[in-house]
DNA sequence: CTGAAAGCGCTTACAG
DNA sequence: CTGAAAGCGCTTACAG
């Protein structure tokens, strides 16, 4: 035994358990204490019982910066977004959070303004200097291939989570908004709407391009029609929103349906019609995307497709803490329309 | 100069530099680096200028795994917190964020459940585990007096974040609720308002309290008092906000003003004025607390107090990174009245 | 299946 | 103001 074990002084709170400390009182070496540690095979099982009574006996939990240093990579999951909405990113936090709880691993938030030039090179410098094991990409960063790019070259684990596949299957979280903006199409032409109208997000947003097509092309299915003048492109905010709907609803014949490609968007269309006193769902229907906590507070409570984010933010951390050569492909969350009070038949 | 330097294979990457690295190309011991790194004074100028550029050029960043290990101690500021709004969490990341972009430190975010028995356990684990620099309390969490005791037992820094003080003066960052309620008081009274209500967040979270003592005893103050049938205590949320209205607003005499502990809550309000043919703010004042998104998206829009949340996070981290030594003292954060449509004088 | 040695990239005493 | 030695708590080859 080495002469350097420290005596603590009396009412010095005693320091941490170390390695060294299970290794010596379990009669092993460190290096055995090791494997335990990481999971290795190569442990005979009643030794691999008797160390991990006494690590638990002793409340001992493996240093993750000695771990990280060693490993040349850290215990720690980054998340890097642009600006989605509160709720969006909050559910996502806690969707990741609940896979990462108890596995050692925790959750490092890095919003970024992709707008700016060198933001790529921000992201670099967060992830090499963290050493970070790995990399959620939340819409709309997700969608940027120099991003993925980068991350690739660098060689850090990463996971893009979009509306479309974008990547190698085992990167991708696929959320099938084409899919969530078909239901919404199909519902309003089963209550027998055909002057249809959509407000898109911008159209360099992959989740705007798949809910625009998709409600288009499942109109298309069913024999509808939408002439241009009838989707107006906004910017997933509440002021466009607004601006869109003063187009749609101040020309002389108004859609009876507009379906939007947000709630907060939809919310602008409910302040439009509130003040040119156009009744909804009477008057005009209304459909949102994301199911936000909004959608419920609007009067009429707001028919909306959700997308489970928090489920969403679980799967791609899991995909992020799988062992590096575990069989893995790409995931998929489906949306689905919940159905309120901002629809009816039209008038 | 030691063997060991290791030549990299041609295509490989090469490794990042290490101090090392800096220390042997400047021709200084690698004592003097770290020095420089941590800010030493006893460097002198021209050293210290001739090391950094080398630093620049050849990007060498310090390892934090490193540093965290032979410090024991991380460059992780943690944030915990139980269930704020959505809005109020992100700002607060935001904020905090702003302060610790290119300090070198992370945040961590760690929500928990404080109804949960051994919480206060599993918050130490987290700390001790990843051996934070700091930790951020939110409300309501920053209210638990045993959370404080603990941390400060375990001798890790902390900051609360609560309506009053709760702490010594360098570990508060008071939001003044009080004073934000006494402005919502003033305004009212102001318009002529004399049958005034409340609605109340749960009566065990400090910041329920402050603003309704606060709102009280402002209107007091003016010489109005509140009656108990019209203070009524819910939950912070939409739907007892609903539950609260529909006790005010059942009775025979209305009262022509609600002031409500916060957004969701006066979302309620509108839902049941809305069903029950109440013209807001012809027939009936409302008031809520927070200003959040919600606030403007509402009809007509709400009248609110703001809250900084996003400064209340700068300022928050900023006290975490001061120097052991620093002088500290409390901070505060100064709440609003944002004046929007959902108010007029009584009918 | 197990172990002794060397190393990950820094900092902390201790000297000078 | 500067430096050589030892150490932070782990893991990675390399042996056996």
């Amino acid at each position: 035994m080495p002469a350097k074990s420290k005596i603590p002084k009396a009412g010095e709170p005693a320091r941490a358990a170390t390695i060294n400390d299970i290794a010596r009182l379990a009669g092993v070496s460190k290096k055995t204490v090791s494997r335990i540690i990481n999971n290795s095979p190569l442990v005979r099982q009643d030794t691999r019982e008797k160390v991990e009574t006494l690590m638990r006996e002793v409340g001992y939990v493996p240093d993750p910066l000695a771990r990280g240093l060693a490993f040349r990579r850290s215990f720690l999951i980054g998340m890097v977004y642009d600006n989605p909405t509160a709720q969006f990113i909050v559910n996502m936090q806690y969707g990741a959070l609940d896979t990462l709880r108890g596995s050692g691993f925790e959750l490092v938030v890095h919003p970024c303004d992709s707008r700016s030039p060198n933001y790529i090179d921000s992201v670099r410098r967060f992830v090499q200097q963290q050493k970070l094991h790995g990399v959620m990409l939340v819409p709309r960063v997700s969608e940027d291939q120099a991003l993925a790019d980068m991350l690739a070259e660098i060689g850090v684990r990463y996971v893009r989570i979009a509306a479309v596949s974008l990547d190698a299957p085992e990167r991708m979280v696929v959320t099938h908004d084409r899919d969530g903006a078909a239901e919404v199409a199909d519902y309003l032409q089963s209550l027998g709407h055909t002057d249809i109208a959509m407000i898109t997000g911008p159209r360099d947003y992959r989740s705007s391009i798949e809910r625009s097509e998709g409600f288009v092309a499942a109109l298309e299915a069913r024999g509808i029609t939408l002439p241009p003048g009838r989707v107006v492109e906004a910017g997933y905010t509440f002021e466009s929103g607004v601006a869109a709907a003063e187009t749609l609803l101040g020309g002389k014949k108004r859609p009876t349906a507009i379906f939007c490609g947000n709630d907060e968007m939809a919310a602008g269309v409910y302040r439009v019609a509130m003040r040119a006193g156009i009744s909804i769902p009477r008057q005009l229907s209304v459909v949102g995307y994301d199911d936000s906590p909004l959608a419920s507070r609007l009067w009429p409570p707001l028919t909306s497709v959700r997308r489970d984010t928090r489920d969403t933010g679980r799967i791609s951390a899991a995909m992020l803490l799988l062992a590096e050569g575990a069989p893995r492909q790409m995931a998929s969350v489906r949306p689905h329309l919940i159905v309120r009070d901002s629809c009816q038949p039209p008038g």
